[in-house]
DNA sequence: AAGGTTTGTGCAAACGTTTGCTGTGGAAAA
DNA sequence: TTTTCCACAGCAAACGTTTGCACAAACCTT
């Protein structure tokens, strides 16, 4: 027989598939004899109801999509991890789309949200996007939304981000206590506004400790290739102490570009970096680094949709999370 | 208005529902006027059509299910990368699903196969799972089935492997040809077909270039950090001038441990690794290594399950991925 | 013993589509 | 003119569930 069905269960046992549907759901109007007799059976047959049927019939799709720009190895796995685990756990399934940061692939994966009737979204930008338009087709039918690191900030909904400027201050800060005034500055993707925040935190604070900034101390990368190529030019045209690194690529890209110059960290070179912390293990001495961890974004940014979906959250609720300095080598 | 339906458009344009349907799905059978009214007012209402309501008609569901045991962010941000490009290139959803190498969850998340009527599923196994009985509700129902990476010998469904034995044999080859005769090995979880694999051709090759084995230069290890314990022990125990590593993770375990004894590669220990390609690149000089692309066997597993789906693929097909010497440094 | 309440089941509609069949009007063919 | 055919649109069933309502039988009340 092909996969049973409610109904297959009560022609065989003589019922009204109503009941069968209502023995299977353990509802109380149904005798104990009764439901006994259709779970037996079920059991028997391997009934498994057909998600497909029950969702369009509760107009909900038990779905949760996360948009993404792109698979990295860095940051995403243990957003992920976090993010599966909370959605599996409160009973739904995670579908995950990537836009490959263009912003046309997103908009097509908001329309497929909307198809797949996803009662929930969790967002990390494409770079592309600089405006938040092609996400009202979700928004005008209500669907909860949280973005999550790469956010705009003029959003409507949720976010969970972390204080971009705040971080910067405090790695640079760190360096400039232990004596260094001429700092690298490597940077990402400047579309996002993590990479313009944390750009701007690096000026302001400079300016707050007295060292003036220099552009040529400071290089935008996409990858962790460039990002190498272009600390090798810092180094080789200027003379810098310690290297900032906005994230766990450009750090790769960093030590990469000071061991080929075959420099020592710290004694020659000092790096700070902001990062998830998996990456900087693999370094000896391992690297200090302001700890902005992908599992508490991404648990904070799954609760927080859950508490969307269940009403429980009615307003916008912008959560900034706290990064500790982790202090792993000298600097 | 809610979300606007076939019968909303139906109303509004005083025609029977399935003629708007046809007219939306540019059915031959309605004229080019009534086509166009139609299609001009879903545009303005911004119709979607309901996923669920065509899913559940069409007997499909549109989703491809990837079964995995865990996030890690060595393997599977490629693996994932190709996988969810073949997909939406051919108009399925993925979902993703995790088993945390547990069996019990394996089951849960093939019992969610099953509901969510996948249309195949792309598996790599549980390190808990050393049989495949638990498969047998999807593969009953003629669900396509593609194992790829971590599979086991008695899959009957298409897989996607290395020939971990040659792979082996190619990395300890070109360790003796340099002429390292001393090699220390370090495995991933022994519960593993692949581990249990490169660990025979380990034995193997030693055997071939009249090198004895010795339990002592080779360990298991679960995760990088462990296996940095285990290559610390080795160095400082045993005399090896170099190492082998069957992963990424197990060779960022060994260069940690190699660079905290402070020793340098190639000169006073050598490695090399089976990986994905990306990790090397972090190191300098970088590790040489076989080339084991995450991508591909993504990109052949998403392929295979494809054909399979389409029926173009009627029996079982086992890829076994040709595996490339990179050399990045001497060795 | 008549009325009221509870208990268990069935009926049918609904979720939003798709699709085989039927039916109509008009054009083309005889 | 009559027959044949075709283009177009509607009807209704189906996909597999869930659920409000109706209803019968059995059980309590007075």
């Amino acid at each position: 027989m092909n996969r049973p069905t409610i109904t297959d269960i009560a022609r065989l046992l003589q019922l009204n598939p109503s009941t069968v549907s209502r023995a299977l759901n353990n509802h109380p109007d149904v005798s104990p004899e009764t439901r006994n007799r259709v779970q037996e059976l079920a059991q028997e047959l391997g009934y498994a109801p057909n998600q497909l049927a029950v969702n369009l019939r509760r107009r909900h799709s038990g779905l949760i999509a996360l948009l993404v720009s792109e698979m990295n190895m860095f940051f995403n796995p243990s957003v992920f991890r976090a993010i599966e685990q909370a959605v599996y756990a409160n009973g739904y399934q995670l579908i995950i789309l990537q836009s490959n940061n263009t912003l046309s692939r997103e908009q097509q994966n908001v329309q497929i949200c909307r198809q797949l009737a996803v009662e929930g979204v969790l967002v990390s930008l494409a770079s592309e996007a600089q405006v938040l338009a092609h996400f009202a087709p979700l928004l005008d039918q209500k669907v909860p939304v949280v973005f999550f690191d790469r956010v705009l900030p003029q959003n409507h909904s949720c976010s969970v981000t972390i204080d971009d400027v705040a971080i910067t201050r405090q790695a640079i800060q760190h360096l400039a206590e232990n004596g260094h005034r001429r700092i690298g500055g490597l940077f990402g993707d400047p579309n996002l506004t993590i990479t313009r925040e944390r750009f701007r935190g690096f000026k302001e604070v400079l300016q707050e400790l007295d060292i003036s900034f220099e552009e040529q101390l400071t290089a935008f990368a996409q990858d962790s290739q460039q990002g190498s190529q272009k600390a090798l030019k810092i180094m080789e045209e200027q003379n810098i102490s310690a290297f900032f690194a906005m994230s766990d690529e450009l750090m790769v890209g960093a030590v990469q570009a000071i061991e080929q110059k075959r420099l020592r960290i710290p004694e020659e070179i000092a790096i700070i970096a902001i990062s998830d912390g998996f990456a900087p293990e693999f370094y000896n001495p391992k690297i200090t680094h302001i700890r902005h961890s992908g599992y508490e974004v991404g648990a904070n940014a799954a609760k927080l949709l859950l508490g969307v979906i269940r009403e429980e959250i009615k307003d916008p609720i912008h959560v900034q999370l706290e990064c500790k300095l982790i202090e792993l080598g000298s600097v």
